[in-house]
DNA sequence: TAAGCATATAAATGATAATTTATATGCTTA
DNA sequence: TAAGCATATAAATTATCATTTATATGCTTA
């Protein structure tokens, strides 16, 4: 877990920014993306080699990425590279594997 | 996290289960309605009393949480009881909360 | 078996989102 | 400053999805 003692607590009421957080992760291309960048920043060049989409497709993504929060830009001459903005995205991205493989498994096994 | 020495790995080739997963997650009604029946099961009557929302809407979500087997169902009389299939979906819930609330509070302080 | 409640399903609608295609912007270098 | 590469943006298209409205199904009880 991500924490034990959250700061933040879930109300009924109030799920608008988890949801759309979800959102953001819920596009299988945008995964694809995130692990791209996991470990360094790329630039869209670069992403666009590695996962074989076209550059404005990916470039759609990535500005979604960005605004979710997900990853920030930098320029550098005419690259621009893109970075997670906080690792632990990736924890949550393999929970959410995890949890996601178990009840297929789980499904084929009962 | 939910899995520290992970069974499943995860391929930038295969994301699907957890872009699937991510996608029932992504609406703010199916995340009150998990909330909702986080500590018992629950009617779907009983479920649309809690959440204010019309009865069509509320089975539409269940079928929607039951594909992606979140959840289970159960027939008692005239009654249909929705129940979490696997608990730990809040906690994973609680994180995708956490780390939401973490990015919006960094980019108002920053 | 008719009536009534609980729930599901189907159809229609409107909104959102992914992808493609075409074009614009911005940096660099000759 | 023209040419070329890197990336962004806009427009068009298609697909997906949430919601509403209307109706059907299934259980129970009188």
């Amino acid at each position: 877990m991500l924490n034990k003692n959250p700061k933040n607590y879930m109300h009924v009421e109030n799920l608008q920014a988890p949801a759309f957080l979800a959102k953001s992760l819920s596009d299988e291309n945008r995964l694809r993306i995130l692990l791209c960048i996991s470990h360094k920043k790329k630039s869209v060049s670069a992403i666009v080699e590695e996962l074989q989409l076209s550059q404005p497709l990916i470039s759609h993504h990535l500005k979604e990425l960005k605004r979710s929060l997900l990853v920030t830009v930098e320029r550098n001459g005419p690259f621009i590279y893109y970075e997670l903005a906080d690792k632990r995205i990736i924890d949550i991205l393999r929970d959410l594997n995890d949890f996601a493989m178990n009840l297929l498994a789980r499904r084929k096994t009962f």
